[in-house]
RNA sequence: GGCCCCGUCGUCUAGCGGCCUAGGACGCCGCCCUCUCAAGGCGGUAGCGCGGGUUCAAAUCCCGUCGGGGCUACCA
């Protein structure tokens, strides 16, 4: 059988790390597999949805790559791919499940139950408990005539319900402990524990990969899912697989409230897709023994869903970072100064024409392997393509490394760099040295900060002689210059 | 409280009965390189929660215990 998996969010706010990476495992166990990866939206509950979010996990997935066989904006055989477009289907089932018994209209409200557990000397947390079961249409019509509106829960049945999970083994919940549970309003409009399981029915889903926050709805699908069957809808319960969940700091699950679990935060900084999809990947899976950077093709040859791990993994940046960084170095130069563009561009530096392009082509090579992430770069590179009064200088790196001793230093450099008849890095290295090491006899730590932060702006910037060149005489002299007058040097 | 899942360095993991005096990566600490920051090289730090069992042999299997987590809506 051919392997079907979805990934369904539902669009209410921004992806989330987590979501991500269950969006990742479901793909590569469908590429793998050559199986399909079908896409679905769950926008049952209008007064959470939104335009924005849908918007957000389209931007998502084709930024990271992450293409969908079947689903919104491509189409296929279970159109629609919304759940908002499907209500027909919903109603549907639902009415085929009342007329064959498997679901029933239930009346009690939750304080109503629980006083029932009180009375019974029960936990009063306890649940429904199925109290409702087998009303006379007598009741039912007491409860209507007292203006009462039903719920519609399906019958759970009787025995234990055992899975074999694809990351956990075999899971049994014991019978009894699921109470019926409501698919519908009263109204019929239909929830979340209805469609979900449904369409994955309707479509034809065989291998559902979830969050391991979902173990617990797992029986109530599978006794859904066979009632689905009697009634002539679907062929029973897929296969599960529950992903370990990512988590924060203090080992709780990373919840859309933190920041850090803002996928697109980690694109602004200048993560690059290879980059993070690689590090989420790690997030319960390993490619090998000894090795943790891998590319997208890599996973998908080597992806084994029953290999995932059980245990919940905490998001760590530090980590995230060196990966994405190997990932950066590895680029083809060209592609990494390709990449580097857009955040350049929210440096305030657009690349317009020729020469601003041959000088990021010139300077990609010297930030490629000191980034981390690819504002790392952008932030280096600022200050080459900047004139006049685009140019500022870090006001912490200001204050640290051109007060009054640096006036000197910036003297000498000005006036041995001035004299060089040869503006090219192995001269502006001679002449720095010379002045500064051997005629000033400075420490090259001492000697060459003020420079920097003179020429560049920052403390940390891209190889100082190379940046001199780059930049060129007139404005390397003239930024020393007014880094002198900083200084308190002669203005 | 109930149900369910999980338990190897600080973190992510390899390990699926002997190859383990437990391997890798990130982090951290040294050293080298060095004009800054990185990168790179070398070295180091640190772990099988606990207690029983099974076995010639257990990080690996079983039981218990302790600990962590998730779920417990007419949200998804």
């Amino acid at each position: 059988m051919t392997v079907r998996v979805r990934f369904c969010p539902s669009p209410t706010g921004t992806p989330h790390v987590g979501l991500i990476r269950t969006a990742l495992f479901n793909w590569a166990h469908a590429r793998h597999s050559g199986g399909a990866f079908v896409f679905r939206i769950e926008d049952t509950d209008a007064s959470r949805d939104s335009a924005e979010s849908y918007a957000a996990l389209l931007d998502a997935l084709g930024w990271l790559g992450l293409d969908w066989d079947e689903g919104p904006e491509v189409g296929g055989p279970h159109a629609p791919y919304r759940q908002s477009e499907r209500g027909d289907l919903y109603a549907d089932a639902l009415r085929r499940l009342i007329e064959a018994g498997e679901v029933y209209e239930s009346y009690s409200k939750a304080e109503e139950i629980e006083a029932r557990h009180r009375a019974a000397g029960r936990d009063p947390k306890l649940g429904y408990d199925n109290a409702d079961r087998d009303l006379a249409e007598a009741e039912k019509d007491a409860y209507r005539a007292d203006g009462r509106a039903p719920v519609y829960r399906l019958r759970m049945p009787d025995r234990d319900i055992t899975f074999t999970d694809l990351v956990r083994g075999e899971v049994t919940f014991r019978v009894g402990t699921v109470p019926d549970f409501v698919l519908a309003r009263g109204d019929g409009s239909p929830l979340y524990p209805l469609t979900n399981p449904l369409d994955d029915a309707l479509m034809g889903i065989t291998d559902v990969l979830r969050g391991e926050d979902l173990l617990s709805s797992t029986p109530r699908q599978i006794a859904l899912l066979e009632a689905l069957r009697r009634v002539g809808i679907g062929d029973g319960p897929p296969r599960y697989g529950h992903l370990p969940l990512v988590t924060g700091e203090g080992n709780r699950k990373l919840s859309k409230r933190d920041p850090e679990s803002n996928l697109f935060l980690y694109r602004e900084r200048g993560f690059t897709p290879e980059g993070l999809l690689n590090y989420l990947a790690l997030l319960g899976w390993s490619i090998a023994e000894d090795r943790d950077v891998f590319t997208m093709d890599e996973m998908v040859a080597a992806f084994d869903v029953t290999r995932v791990s059980g245990n919940s993994a905490r998001f760590d940046l530090k980590k995230a970072e060196a990966i994405n960084a190997a990932h950066l170095r590895a680029l083809p130069v060209e592609e990494f100064a390709r990449r580097v563009e857009p955040y350049l561009a929210a440096e305030g530096v657009v690349i317009a024409d020729e020469a601003d392009r041959a000088l990021l082509a010139a300077a990609a090579p010297l930030v490629q392997e000191r980034s981390v992430v690819l504002s790392d770069a952008a932030r280096m590179l600022r200050f080459l393509f900047v004139t006049g009064d685009g140019f500022t200088l870090d006001e912490d790196a200001a204050a640290k490394n051109l007060g009054a001793d640096a006036a000197p230093v910036l003297e000498a450099a000005l006036t041995g760099l001035d004299a060089l008849a040869d503006w090219s890095t192995p001269a502006i290295e001679q002449s720095l040295k010379d002045t500064l090491i051997d005629g000033l006899g400075l420490k090259p730590r001492k000697a060459f900060a003020p420079v920097r932060v003179a020429v560049s702006g920052r403390t940390v910037s891209p190889p100082l002689y190379e940046s001199m060149e780059l930049l060129g005489r007139e404005r390397s002299l003239a930024r020393l210059r007014a880094g002198l007058e900083r200084a308190g040097g002669l203005g």
